[in-house]
DNA sequence: CCTTGATAGTTTATTCTGTAAACTAATTTT
DNA sequence: AAAATTAGTTTACAGAATAAACTATCAAGG
């Protein structure tokens, strides 16, 4: 077998070197606003969230990353000024998040960002195609 | 929109989290013998080439990353002594990677892994369906 | 009430992946 | 023979991820 044939049937490397590819692309949309493709990724699960709080630990649950991780990522956020970190009052260890008026921005910056990039998918594969394949992805996601 | 709904409707961010979930677990199945996951996807590549040897700029198309990248992840599989750069005959520049013993043996235990996955994911989502979704992904990713 | 254990987050240290840019050496091109 | 290109390395750095130790709060059982 040739590296390509295996490269292209071998769902653990295509899928790897299409999340690189897309994640690069995000990268690139995303560097106008000074924001890495993982902040892109928690402005927007707050935005959509609003006006219910997110918790960091609700943050790590949906994208599947650590505490820590989460942490890293929100203090950051927070050093750049579109987000606060607000006490819990039903918890005084835990934090709800809410964007600040720049975050919002951003958030919209990257949810256009995205959409741009899902038109042009759906008009490469065609809507069904794309919504099956995504389907099967989470399915296989799900399994472990 | 709940975030749950566009985790899962877009594609950026599904292909994301499924790929940095199938990452850890190609993670967790190469530490046995202790390789990270793009050595074993350079092991791969260069296994299934033989004995045509593949050149570290062939490695660097097929993956999708920059020369340097290339350069130190087979530095680091050299010096575990898994593969071999010998100056390329046709042109003293390039190198021809070859695996040694060991290599090969390490090559057929990441095959072999991912061999397993597949099945797995075959027998969730069915053959064709696997395949379907790969063709899908490939078709994405040729869009730029 | 108070100890014990669990939970929410942070912090520190480390690894892996990836890029960019400067660099060396060999090969083409002109 | 000089100039430009190419192959690969090296250096320096950033982003994403984890693990483990830590702080602070909360919850339960005696």
């Amino acid at each position: 077998m040739r590296i390509d044939a295996f490269l292209s049937e071998s769902p653990m490397f295509a899928i790897n070197r299409a999340a690189r590819r897309f994640n690069s692309l995000a990268t690139e949309a995303l560097a106008a606003d000074g924001l890495t493709f993982l902040e892109g990724l928690v402005l927007t699960a707050i935005f959509f969230e609003a006006p219910t709080p997110l918790k960091p630990s609700e943050l790590a649950e949906t994208f599947g990353m650590t505490r820590g991780n989460v942490s890293h990522c929100v203090s950051s956020l927070e050093a750049k000024g579109l987000l606060q970190r607000k006490i819990d009052p039903a918890d005084a260890r835990a934090y709800q998040l809410a964007l600040k008026p720049a975050g919002k921005k951003c958030a919209l910056h990257v949810i256009a960002a995205f959409d741009k990039l899902q038109k042009e998918f759906e008009r490469e594969v065609g809507k069904t195609a794309l919504a099956e394949t995504l389907k099967t992805i989470r399915k296989l996601e799900a399994l472990f």
